[in-house]
DNA sequence: TATTCATATGAATACTTTATCATATATTCA
DNA sequence: TGAATATATGATAAAGTATTCATATGAATA
């Protein structure tokens, strides 16, 4: 399974040694947001951009506190950040590890 | 946020472009697998070389029953092969994705 | 200031998921 | 073949989760 130049396993493997029992709950606590369709489907959305909460809701045809709800549970998990601009609030992803995770869980699924 | 060369911006860039709604599914349906932390403790328990159940149990510290039902789903998933030594079934990682999935979540929390 | 627009949030409900218990299956060995 | 060991699995209870509805908060504007 070549990985195609995306990552150094070097790196990799130095990464995941000596984790903590913390650690995983905490990693463990980070996939689970990554682990609901909503919540993709919210972070696909800000991937070429901000968006706005009524932007957000049209892009998904879900109705707003559904949205909002699955907003709050990204942004405590630090994945979306948010500034508010008059009456609307502005989310964007918060870093580039999302793309890289989303990125690589495509990369699995596709073989 | 320098990502260390870890990846390529570009291609994480494709990866994640023109994703239909079944993919993204599939992509939730993938990270939920992780989102359990006994599922990520037999993971992280199997980086370093296959295990049977009964010493992944030991590792875990959990009950048999328990560790095979979240093997089954780990199994079903793809994200871990099996194949039976005489009494004992011995597990292993299926590739490599499996740890870089998890080095960019744990390169995630870390910040 | 009253109204409207945008977003957030609490409560309730329906749905999912995990661990446990009991038991079944598979393999080895006496 | 019968007992022992290793693993898998079905059913159930308990805990967790997502969506909906109703309502609250916050900001702009007439």
């Amino acid at each position: 399974m070549e990985q195609a130049g995306i990552y150094d396993a070097r790196k990799i493997d130095h990464l995941i040694e000596n984790v903590s029992e913390n650690e995983l709950s905490d990693l463990a606590e980070l996939f689970k947001i990554f682990g609901d369709s909503t919540r993709i489907k919210i972070l696909f959305a800000l991937f070429h951009g901000e968006k706005n909460v009524t932007e957000i809701c049209e892009v998904l045809e879900m109705n707003q506190s559904a949205v909002s709800h699955q907003l709050k549970i990204l942004r405590t998990s630090k994945l979306i950040s948010s500034r508010r601009e008059g009456k609307a609030v502005i989310y964007g992803l918060a870093d580039d590890h999302v793309k890289t995770i989303i990125a690589m869980g495509k990369e699995h699924i596709e073989e």
